[in-house]
DNA sequence: CTGAAAGCGCTTACAG
DNA sequence: CTGAAAGCGCTTACAG
């Protein structure tokens, strides 16, 4: 059983193409299509199944309903659970999701962009890494809607949805300041983006402004390529060789290699250091002690990704480009 | 600046767009044009970085280079790290992902198979429920590769690659009671699919081997659709309200809820029941104790199913479908 | 109220 | 050694 076209079902109703394609398309009352026609063709449609080919549509409109979504890595679980709030949100309003992890790999994230375009996507949602920036331009110049989040590019004139990092940090150290610590450890990435280095000033300005010192010993930058092992081990040494009393991580993955490091070394957490985790995880709360976690709101993120870009596709004026932060919420779970 | 078409790159370089296809494809040599040719359009497609339009070639073709992903929820850990590894692979070949979570709903997966055909995909990677039998075959029926994991629909004719289920259950039930333990609770879903009745007759089986007396009362079938709080409740009801000294959990998210729900009543892992979970995860590791796990060998799984796609896509007669079974491995982390 | 025809950007059988 | 032309399945401006 061959796939029916628009051609057969135009046969089938002895109609021309052009009449069941307004049709599907919804425009017959517009093109004045009598009732009797449209209620044979619709018919005929639901008997046969058919369905228009996407592809064809596509190369003849420019719109594929399809969206792409460009992260480090899908498989963490911050990009995940959007990944998963994002699909919900684009399929309800009939839009598919492309995906792809660039794995900080500038190269690597490039070839994607291009690689997307070819496919005529819709549009693009981007947690973007330095060097993009021509491949971001040219889908500007393609009036293509492009969301950053988790991070920006600021040299990039686009819409951005985030979350106010240096607050974030800044309340974490500051948390930890009011509960009595002095000897206060960041464990972050050597990633150079803005988001990056908000959480290193947030940290760096609730330290100053807690009237303790900043002590770059106490700072800790994990290079991204580095495996899962040697993370740790670094993690280990910084924490055997200072005195820490407290340690805030500047993503999810790496508090998770931390308490791995910290388990290895057979510390305890709260007894031998307090620990503010980045971006909630399930092994937070199952950790014991729990794990107290900077979080940012998923569900609210996803939703204005979303927004933003149906605002631009269905806007015949370019709207203005949108920045929008939002709070991180701190969740202290281990009461000393 | 447009995008430039095969019909300006043909225009630069003075040849035919007819030309141009045969040296995008590879096809320069075979069709015998001349070196020198050749030569110019390279210069003029790499100068002006043009690429071909997917979509058009797409359609031309009736291939369109993507494979489709259809999972319970993309976020859960399993499905995004199996998500990852594909991506990874298929990356590697030219192919790129296009996701979507059925949320176990029939209804949902019928239609989003709909969707995937009329965009031309070239294979079908499938975590299937019962009741899209038809859609199935309908793929089938196109030649396109349907591979099924994680759980198969005996009813379909198809590749699977999966874990046996079974033996994992069993070696785990088996691990309990070497250990002493009597009163074992098994803790699932309710999903009628043959990988959960699996775990479920492994669970059984190893109890009657092992002496004991299979008691309905220790297996929990939790319905797929409720809540979290709802199951990590019912898990709370059952072990409060029979003697239990250790649990099996058949999936990944329902170890996650166990382990809420045992915090929750106070209890403790170990002292008051040995657990084991399914599909391993940080937070077993991270857990105190460790927990023990039945692990499924993603790696291995995800290379499988893009292994099978290549096969078929390649190959000119319809290959046998195969049916590949992993063991799974049983991780005891926490010896008494 | 409805249809014939052009065209989106490719690939490929056919011709020379 | 290379090109003109048909056609993949749609949408839409134009004509009647």
């Amino acid at each position: 059983m061959k796939t029916l076209s628009i051609k057969d079902i135009a046969a089938l109703a002895n109609v021309s193409i052009t009449t069941v394609s307004f049709i599907i398309n919804g425009k017959a009352k517009e093109k004045s299509i009598s009732d009797g026609v449209i209620k044979k063709v619709e018919k005929i449609i639901a008997e046969n199944g058919y369905k228009p080919n996407q592809t064809a549509r596509s190369l003849r409109t420019g719109n594929s309903y399809t969206i792409g979504l460009l992260v480090e890595d899908i498989s963490n679980s911050f990009f995940a659970k959007v990944a998963r709030k994002i699909e919900d949100k684009a399929y309800s309003k009939g839009y598919k999701i492309i995906y792809s992890s660039t794995e900080n790999n500038a190269e690597k994230a490039k070839d994607l962009i291009h690689l997307f375009k070819s496919r005529n996507l819709d549009a693009y949602i981007i947690s973007p890494i330095n060097g993009i920036e021509k491949e971001i331009e040219m889908l500007l110049n393609d009036n293509k809607p492009v969301i950053f989040f988790d991070r920006n590019l600021p040299a990039i004139q686009t819409n951005y949805v985030g979350v106010d990092h240096f607050k974030a940090c800044y309340d974490a150290v500051e948390a930890f300041i009011k509960d009595g610590k002095r000897k206060i450890a960041l464990i972050t990435t050597d990633v150079k983006v803005d988001q990056i280095m908000e959480r290193h000033n947030g940290y760096e300005a609730a330290i100053s402004d807690g009237g303790l010192s900043y002590d770059e010993n106490l700072v800790l930058k994990i290079p991204f390529k580095q495996t899962e092992l040697q993370t740790i081990s670094s993690i280990e040494n910084l924490l055997l060789s200072r005195e820490i009393d407290a340690v805030l991580f500047s993503t999810n993955y790496l508090t998770l290699s931390g308490l791995r490091a910290i388990k290895n070394i057979k510390r305890t957490v709260n007894s031998d250091f307090t620990v503010i985790g980045y971006d909630d995880h399930v092994a937070f709360e199952l950790h014991s002690p729990e794990i107290s976690t900077v979080q940012q709101p998923i569900e609210e993120i996803a939703e204005s990704i979303i927004n933003l870009i149906l605002k631009e596709l269905s806007s015949k004026v370019k709207p203005k480009k949108e920045n929008i932060i939002f709070p991180a919420t701190l969740i202290l779970r281990s009461p000393n």
